[in-house]
DNA sequence: AAATATTAAAACATCTGATGTTTTAATATT
DNA sequence: AATATTAAAACATCAGATGTTTTAATATTT
């Protein structure tokens, strides 16, 4: 029935403006405000105010403030790095189960796998290999690393070409390694997390997208279980 | 091989510390933190380099700050309509094509809407139907609407009772009808959109789940010809 | 002439302290 | 008991002083 009664301060007054000129294209990325001074006059607020707001639309990702002679408020694209710490702000809340990443990542992985299958350049499967071998080198030093991990996911989700099924298969990964990881990984789950991506791999060279897409759906099970046992085992979490 | 060099702003310094100990659970959801001049005091800064931090902490959704006696800082659970506009705020400056929209759409909401109809209760259904019933009415009115669209897909996610699944739903809805849309959608538009609608409420009704995968995906590949026709028609765009 | 060092200015960064506004809780009044 | 008043806590805003960074222009050296 109503909607929330909103801040009338000044700072979000000004964001307000300013975020709007960014999205209805009265502002483009690399334009520069006027300065400080200016601006607050312009505004009719003091620069503290205006300072404020700068710092609002900093953390949104939208503006740029440099010091110095050519410095000054420059407009920017949120970056991939902002639009990913801001999303999981929220989703660290929501703290979703396991099952709830695994149940999403089902829908969309084994999707852009098939994709993948059907697109991967020569130069895509190389890197993807090249991924695997790393992998193979690290896996008996023990701990689980993530971040080849996150870079095999990545590299497929990309070879989709759709920049929006990319973004959210990373904030997916992301959001797990940072919430629900640190669980004590053993072994035996990055054996079985590298053959699973070795069979995945294959399916993209041999150009069969749905053994690709199968085998990336049995992984993202398998990785479930896996992680939902060791849950349950309550093995120790590291923040 | 480098990492950008990091403003080096003492509101920046502020943020981070008061962000890590919200994510890293010393500061929790309700709490409040100690008045301006304390924590000003605390941090060793100004009160206005503290409060430029603040209006950057709430932009992320994390802090809110009142006024008054009773008054202060309090940490917030970022919410769903934070994180959808700063979701927001990235995907604009990534203007992904219709295509795009529609591929990832098409992973995620047939296979909501499967298990949808296996795990629907009747007040779902009675909630679809209605939200069928209002769009008959409008139907004739003239003008697209998106509300009700964006309701009925709202509602069929939420089935799911997957909060990661309905965020994303929600979220690429919003960005298409804030980007893409304001296209000028016809009645044949709105007909065959209801006509879709009834589809899946159908199958749902029949606890049908593989019917209302199917139809699901029916429709939203009906629903980008339809758009990428009527963009490709250069019908004017109203901002 | 080219490379290097110096300097000045533009623009942001930070601090201080004064004043205003909001909100709540305690108190006084009806 | 209900209502009105008031005082205090806490944020909101402003003005202005001082510091720091960065760049561009200038001067100096090779």
């Amino acid at each position: 029935m109503f909607i929330p009664a909103k801040t009338n301060r000044i700072s979000s007054n000004i964001v307000d403006q300013i975020r709007k000129a960014i999205l209805g294209g009265d502002l483009k990325p690399g334009d520069r405000l006027p300065s400080e001074k200016e601006l607050s006059q312009q505004f009719g607020v003091s620069k503290a105010s205006l300072r404020e707001a700068f710092r609002a639309l900093e953390a949104l990702g939208l503006l740029e403030v440099r010091q110095g002679m050519a410095g000054g408020a420059f407009v920017t694209e949120v970056n991939l790095e902002t639009a990913r710490s801001n999303l999981f702000n929220y989703i660290f809340f929501q703290n979703p189960a396991i099952h709830e990443f695994t149940e999403l990542r089902s829908f969309i992985e084994p999707a852009a796998a098939e994709i993948a299958a059907r697109k991967a350049s020569p130069k895509d499967i190389r890197e993807l290999e090249q991924n695997l071998e790393r992998t193979r080198k690290k896996l008996d030093a023990g701990p689980f690393y993530y971040d080849l991990d996150t870079q095999f996911h990545h590299r497929i989700a990309s070879i989709t070409g759709n920049r929006l099924v990319c973004f959210v298969i990373d904030s997916l990964k992301n959001a797990i390694v940072n919430i629900k990881l640190e669980l004590e990984l053993d072994q035996a789950f990055s054996v079985k997390v590298f053959e699973a991506h070795k069979r995945i791999v294959e399916a993209l060279r041999n150009r069969d997208p749905e053994t690709c897409r199968v085998e990336m759906l049995r992984h993202i099970r398998e990785v479930d279980e896996m992680m939902t046992a060791c849950c349950d085992a309550e093995k120790p979490f590291v923040a």
